[in-house]
DNA sequence: TCTCAAATAGGAATCATTCCGAAAGATAAT
DNA sequence: ATTATCTTTCGGAATGATTCCTATTTGAGA
């Protein structure tokens, strides 16, 4: 997971300029890193730290970021994607309830290489989400 | 994976009515069940063997049939939903070119009860894709 | 055959995201 | 410091798959 100098480190490697509106997404991306934040968030919390970015260079940026592989997006249909900071290969948990999405540590290794040969597919990228209810839901719902 | 027999005792036993229409999405269901087929194929597919049936209806019966367990919707962002008519735990390898999904058996059994006991969280459904190129598309890019 | 809750058709609404074009700004060369 | 150039930003309009709405139709039990 970058921390916010190799952020920068890689706007600069990649040609991009270093501009205000990145910076304040950067830190906005830092300090919500566990959370899976989503474009709405980042937008509101940027937006404290410079009150004039817009939503549309949110999402680009947030799009620019994904592309270049600094960030991974989470896509969903009807309700807004999420950007998760950890590249390493892992389980999400998704909340069907409250939408909080955690992370797992996979519980075994799986070999890719063997779904090229197998399969003839090469692979990009991947995606693991668990879908349910997350301990503080499931505490909730007892109660109820 | 049901059968068409099966998926209309299904039908009987939640309560839901047998129509001309949800027989005509099943029965496209069955004959593409290996395609993961979207919204937009099963419409025109559908409109073969019942010509009045609409999109709307089209819809409603996918979403129904996901939301009974019948069927499994893989959700996009911007582009269109597929259902997977395999419900076992597998994986789909998705092409980033020309959207194919295919399946690919998952190399490891993943103990989904630990997950409850490590993070108290309580699993009502998974998914796993890998996103990539698959054999045709690599094959067609080493041409160009 | 009657009855009625459920299902359908078609059109409008939704809304996260993308697209557009003009203005502003970052960076490097002069 | 000035200039030149290419990138980025902004705000608003457009997009498009899906959902919502409601009058009408229909499946299935009595
Ligand atoms: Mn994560
Ligand atoms: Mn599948
Ligand atoms: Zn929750
Ligand atoms: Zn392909």
């Amino acid at each position: 997971m970058l921390n916010k100098t190799e952020f920068i480190d890689q706007l600069r490697e990649k040609g991009l300029k270093v501009t205000p509106q990145r910076l304040s997404v950067i830190e906005t991306l830092m300090e919500n890193r566990y959370d899976h934040p989503g474009a709405a968030l980042v937008y509101r919390e940027a937006r404290k730290k410079l009150a004039s970015i817009s939503l549309s260079t949110v999402y680009a940026t947030l799009k620019e970021f994904s592309e270049h592989g600094m960030i991974r997006a989470l896509e969903f249909d009807r309700i807004e994607n999420r950007y998760d900071l950890d590249l390493s290969e892992h389980v999400n948990l998704v909340c069907l309830k409250c939408g909080s999405i955690s992370d797992f540590d996979l519980p075994c290794s799986i070999e890719t290489k063997n779904i090229k040969r197998k399969a003839g597919f090469v692979i990009t990228d991947t995606r693991m989400e668990y879908y349910g209810y997350c301990r503080n839901c499931m505490k909730n719902t007892l109660k109820e």
